[in-house]
DNA sequence: CTCTTTATGGATATCATGTATCCAGAATAT
DNA sequence: ATATTCTGGATACATGATATCCATAAAGAG
């Protein structure tokens, strides 16, 4: 139940590229600014084209930009393309299908936090995050 | 990001006993009937016990049986026993924590992430999931 | 007291997956 | 032609979840 250290990568990579949309930014840069290891990115960044949210130009002064607008890139599609469908919960045995399946008492209350969590998801573009940006001093209240 | 197998077994287990709550169940009994590895699910029982959720007793007839009522128990309870803390980013580095801590994008999403799912873990008790028992048909909406 | 049942504690093995590295090759600007 | 940068595949490494084993202690039944 945590965000892995991929996705905030990717996270950190978009953000950063998404400061300077236009310009194209290459591997090497993003990695060193933004302390991933470069050819780890190299990983991420592929899945972040294949799913349309960054557009890459080989060569020099090659790099990458978004292939939309902030506003239309929200954190869902960021998590969606590193992770694949958002699923909380694999209800699979072994087997197959865990066998309570039918009438489970835990299934309602995780597809009630998965539901919330994907509206924020949902909720929060690039855009957003990046207006955010250089806000401290919220607090973890557990 | 889920939900591990050993919680589900945490939470199975716990549903188990408490639709009757009175009854000693033995691990044998748990686990035949939830499909857990019995040695394993040793393991969890003592991380339950640790926190005071369930009690303990050891010899013929022994087993285990709930020490608080299922109202007061709380999904977030077994969440934090079987899991620790909860915290869905841990923003550390090798040398520990995470450089752009200061200013970044993405801390305050996952922030509202973590509490709104907190939050729908601390409003479900134990004596909700047993209620919801036997519902079905809700649908995973992605 | 003895026997059986059951939980406890620690050690260890297994497996899955997240994380990282390496490299040969293709594309492209100069 | 050359230097740059992305691409793709293979592979290594680390970590943590999952599972197993066993020797021991506690406690109830006779
Ligand atoms: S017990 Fe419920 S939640 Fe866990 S796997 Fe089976 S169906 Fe899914
Ligand atoms: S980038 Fe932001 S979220 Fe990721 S580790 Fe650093 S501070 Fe935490």
């Amino acid at each position: 139940m945590q965000v892995t250290k991929t996705l905030d990568y990717a996270v950190r990579s978009l953000t950063y590229i998404g400061h300077e949309p236009i310009v194209k930014h290459s591997m090497k840069e993003i990695s060193e600014h933004q302390h991933i290891p470069l050819n780890y990115l190299a990983k991420i960044m592929r899945r972040l084209v294949k799913k349309g949210i960054v557009r890459s130009m080989v060569g020099p002064y090659g790099g990458y930009t978004l292939r939309k607008a902030p506003g239309d890139i929200s954190l869902r599609d960021i998590y969606e393309a590193i992770e694949g469908e958002i699923r909380i919960v694999d209800c699979m045995d072994g087997n197959g299908i865990c066998q309570l399946h039918e009438a489970c008492p835990q299934l309602p209350v995780w597809d009630r936090v998965q539901l919330s969590m994907v509206k924020i998801l949902e909720e929060t573009t690039l855009e957003q995050m990046l207006s955010d940006r250089g806000i401290r001093g919220f607090t973890r209240v557990n």
